[in-house]
DNA sequence: TTTGTTGCAAAACGTTTGCAGCCTC
DNA sequence: GAGGCTGCAAACGTTTTGCAACAAA
């Protein structure tokens, strides 16, 4: 898989997204995606937003706004996992991935499976293009296992 | 598939259900129950609530309540498909199923995939007890292609 | 009688919007 | 210079909470 994007490639990527669709290349924008780039896991805007406002000016509504735009060019991707905070992840430099979700502690945990991404992507719709899948697996992960256990 | 499940059988697993967490058995949450078992397709609720409040004293706060103990008794199951609606259906007297989620116009289609179903179900995790899953297939639906198509 | 559950209203929360000013093109 | 984008604050819609009254056990 292709483990190795530096931000550079990354960035040109948003510009031509952004020069395609006539949108203006502002400094927000990028300062979004490259903190973006170096986040590890899942964030939401919230996050991204007090990360940058340390040391640069930008408002939450402008993280929204650039977070609707990295969207649509794929650079992220959007989860809801059963709470109701939206979350979202890179969409470069990651594999492909599926996420075990706790429902107890809300944990999520990614996982990996060659055989299960080839069934989705396989499987073709008469009537439906595909762009991106999702795959929540939701139970009890083993601390709460544990937990429960201990209880009774 | 378990299409035949009467309401009578329904409402006893909640009785159950109800008894071992030493739950009330308000009428309330019978007629949120019934209600949902006569519905159709996807719901939150909202659309639950309007439909009870017509001749039965019920409020929302109630509705959520229940919403939550019907599905961790696995009766109901909870989606949110990249919109900020919470949507719910059915757990019982249906197949299981998956998402199709036009990102156009955001209407969702349902499919079955047993290969699918059975490589998901199959699929065993040394650390985490598996409850349910939910997988969601994004793209662009026939009527938002033609759009796209006629627009260009 | 006890105390879980209710309706109601207010609050909380994440997200969106309206607007005047700014800055990209 | 035009108008897309910004920050700010107010508004929004869904969900949660606090509380006194109610009713299931």
């Amino acid at each position: 898989m292709k483990e190795e994007n530096s931000y550079e490639q990354i960035r040109s990527l948003f510009t031509g997204y952004m020069t395609d669709c006539k949108l203006r290349k502002t400094p927000e924008r990028y300062a979004i995606l490259e903190c973006i780039y170096h986040f590890t896991g899942h964030f939401n805007a919230e996050m991204i937003y007090q990360k940058l406002v340390v040391n640069f000016r930008v408002s939450l509504a402008t993280v929204y706004n650039t977070f609707e735009h990295l969207e649509t060019c794929k650079l992220i991707i959007r989860h809801q996992f059963g709470g109701k905070l939206t979350q979202y992840e890179k969409a470069f430099g990651t594999q492909i991935h599926n996420h075990l979700v706790c429902t107890q502690c809300k944990n999520i945990k990614e996982f990996t499976d060659k055989q299960l991404r080839i069934a989705i992507q396989t499987k073709t719709f008469s009537k439906f293009d595909i762009s991106h899948y999702s795959l929540y697996v939701y139970g009890t992960c083993s601390k709460c296992k544990e937990k429960i256990v201990s209880i009774q």
